[in-house]
DNA sequence: AGCTATTAATAACA
DNA sequence: TTGTTATTAATAGCT
């Protein structure tokens, strides 16, 4: 499907055969998981390279319960079915996988110290190898919470100057009103405040922000320079 | 694939629901075919449709012979994926299986996070929960570290008695040679050096070991109480 | 591993 | 369902 046609016969050039297998193994495990997804059906596909090697999917629970339940549809009738679940699927680049598998390892090994009660299964090496491991995850993760906050805290600021700005524009704007009552004299300034000094001052108290993260830069670009009286009601 | 994109959820409208099952089962088993052909590989896929219908597709023999194959690789394949874990009291079943998914749920999905170089897939809700699982991870892991730890070094201040009591049993059996020679005078104690005050002192510096952990407990009856002289060369 | 020029699949419609 | 067609998705051939 590219670049020209492709014959439908077995690719004998065998570094040819390898890249087209991986690929197009990817895309016919995607193509299952979304018609699993799409049409709420069960799908368990499975693949046997010409080295051996397998690779599989079960769009329900593990393959052994699909292939149990592939075989009751032989069977007999029907059964019934529940909503579909995520599940892990087999992804392609090898190096991964086993850099997936040794990580799932220690913390299956992990898993079953914490969940067995803490039975001295775990050498000091492996305690500490983990420990390690444990910190560096809980480093990532706090710095990623930093992140959002960060990006939350900025966006509530943005907020808090336009309401800021909003406030001021109501209250001048009221005192102009009574002006106009009290003196009985019509005052035709303009309606839009200009807030500029406001905003100013804002600013001046946020300075060093050029080397800020993109989507900051990006939340602070929505401030407005300008007031108008619809944003009152933000 | 066509007039427009679809998202990836189950499709509402059961016509299409079900116009899109037919084409896309037909997409799928035509693909797997394909793949089996062009790249050598033996394939199987069923397809359990939500009204139970079954839809199959073994590239070779029939369905049975290749679940057979299948079983056969996960076989050799040792990958534990059902880890026989422990655990104190089962209530529910289901609700135990239920709170297990979840908990891999985050911790595979902070695993993709870790590997896939920190991504920002995660909201601020599930990084927290997993920051909070870590963090009574990482609690539990220093605690048996700690045992450990405390164990061994249990066992080195006895070596560190031990050691000491030989130190000071060759110390004074030098000296009594030394009194032999200068004095001329055959001085026939006991070979065993008494070293009950020297074991005494010791363990009077550590007093209040009777709430100590059983393994530690053990550790010190260790202890001995007479010094050989074959010890020396501990 | 990435990148496009192509082909193949298919969503909406009839 | 089945067919048609405008678009999207997959991917073969290269780097």
């Amino acid at each position: 499907m590219a670049r020209g046609k492709i014959q439908l016969k077995r690719i004998e050039n065998p570094v040819h055969r390898q890249v087209t297998f991986c690929k197009r193994r990817a895309g016919l495990l995607k193509k299952a998981k979304e018609l699993s997804v799409l049409c709420d059906a069960e799908i368990g596909v499975f693949i046997i390279s010409a080295h051996g090697k397998l690779y599989e999917l079960a769009t329900k629970g593990n393959m052994q319960e699909m292939i149990e339940k592939y075989t009751k549809c032989t069977d007999q009738g029907s059964h019934s079915q529940t909503a579909p679940l995520k599940d892990a699927q087999v992804q392609d680049p090898m190096e991964e996988i086993n850099i997936l598998k040794q990580e799932i390892d220690v913390l299956q090994k992990g898993l079953r110290y914490m969940t067995g009660g803490g039975a001295g299964t775990m050498t000091l090496d492996e305690l500490h190898a983990l420990e390690k491991q444990l910190e560096m995850w809980i480093y990532h993760v706090r710095s990623a919470k930093m992140d959002i906050m960060f990006q939350q805290i900025q966006l509530l600021k943005n907020k808090e100057g336009i309401l800021k700005a909003a406030n001021k524009f109501l209250q001048d704007k009221i005192g102009e009103q009574c002006n106009i009552i009290h003196d009985k004299a019509p005052n035709f300034t303009s309606i839009e405040y200009p807030l500029t000094p406001e905003i100013d001052m804002y600013q001046l108290e946020h300075r060093g922000m050029n080397n800020m993260p993109p989507a900051m830069a990006m939340a602070n670009t929505q401030y407005p320079l300008t007031i108008h009286s619809e944003m009152c009601q933000i």
